[in-house]
DNA sequence: AATTAAAATTAGACACGTCTAAAAATATAT
DNA sequence: ATATATTTTTAGACGTGTCTAATTTTAATT
């Protein structure tokens, strides 16, 4: 078996420091620190140097010593792939296999390193081409771009604004756990009746029921307001 | 992170040698050389004595030096775990993305190692909970019970013989294209007309058509003849 | 500006899974 | 039974990805 030059397999570390790093830097690739990776890969910072310099190699980042990295378009281009197929599977699981929302992370996290690119466009075949994922997060093209839709933080709006719900900003399992037990889902009109300014606690209107929800709640809900 | 006792996560590596260990065993856990484990993954000799030690270890086979390894009710265990994983992910292939038949064992071989019992529960019942993969072989049960029918090697019926297509011995991407090719599929019916005892090609009509087929084929194909 | 704190890197280690080359055990042939 | 061939194991190495402890660089304080 002979690799070519540029012929590039990602290995599973690989793909995730690329995802973390794409997740952490933005849409505008910005540098990402050391410790920033390390946290959120809960790995440690002298681990995320010596991958630094891997992808680095390999073209997938540019790093420079206490600097941090920033991904190539190369770089970010594998990581949008790999978000897409994450997100994909976590629509197949709970589209197709009746999964709850808030069990499909973890499953993703092992799907989202198969590596056939035929699957995949099947995959997204099969699923009618979706393009959000059951947290709201847009689905990244084949080519890996990413619609942006207007959304706003519920804790960003002023009082009065009505809109749906349209995502999750954590997808934590306790935090979607609590969003069903609240019977809030996505899809949901939602309208901002008070704020309370000393705990940035809200009291808003969905279903047409009146709830209270704490601004932890609010700081992790988008909304997109109407018109 | 605490690691107690008997908590076993497998690796990639240890269930492809399971894997390898049970095919070449047998149903009777049969001793496997460690040659012809190392040919059959394609690795080396001295790989498979430290592979042999660490499933020792864990109670997964049978080693002893220069004897072979068997495996054990744990290890046959998961090794069956394992292939129903690889061949409910090729139904799915098969069924739901429309694959062919052929592309699908390389996929498979990656996704057998997805960690999720829910998810191949689910999986199962979305398939509505089939009993043969692609290639005509039984998918064992959540418990690890396979069902074997009976089936005989198209070369080994006399002639005259007559029955119904259900398997492939062989079932590497060339043969099954070769198949397609001449229009020859799982269910079709096969009557022996005639064998050459020179080469041991058979004379066979199928979909009532007939056709010629070399004796590498036949050893490759079964059936299961008319009661 | 000098000191202290925080962030990042390096040095050295380890588990895993693999390999090659050499040695030992078993099987086969003379 | 002895010699030869084959199989299997051991010894030692390497790449990947991780870690801890020590060091260096950068940032924040006084
Ligand atoms: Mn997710
Ligand atoms: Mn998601
Ligand atoms: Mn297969
Ligand atoms: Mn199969």
């Amino acid at each position: 078996m002979y690799f070519y030059g540029n012929f590039s397999t990602m290995t599973r570390s690989e793909e995730n420091y690329l995802k973390a790093i794409f997740h952490l830097g933005g849409l505008e690739h910005k540098a990402v620190s050391t410790n920033a990776i390390a946290d959120r890969m809960e790995t440690k910072p002298s681990s995320v140097t010596d991958m630094a310099k891997k992808l680095s190699e390999k073209g997938l980042v540019a790093y420079t010593k206490y600097k941090g990295v920033s991904l190539s378009k190369k770089g970010s281009q594998t990581a949008l792939s790999v978000i897409r197929k994450h997100r994909l599977w976590e629509t197949f699981l709970v589209d197709k296999l009746d999964f709850m929302w808030d069990e499909v992370h973890e499953i993703a996290e092992q799907l989202e390193h198969i590596q056939s690119e035929k699957l995949i466009d099947r995959l997204d075949a099969f699923l009618g081409f979706p393009k959000q994922d059951p947290h709201g997060d847009p689905i990244p093209s084949k080519k890996g771009e990413i619609q942006k839709e207007y959304k706003k933080l519920l804790a960003d709006v002023p009082v009065a604004t009505e809109g749906i719900c349209v995502g999750v900003k954590n997808s934590s399992a306790p935090f979607l756990r609590y969003m069903d037990k609240n019977s809030m889902a996505l899809g949901d009109t939602i309208e901002v009746l008070e704020k309370e300014e000393f705990d940035g606690s809200l009291q808003i209107k969905i279903r047409n029921k009146q709830i209270r929800i704490s601004n932890d709640i609010a700081t992790n809900l988008f909304i997109r307001p109407n018109e």
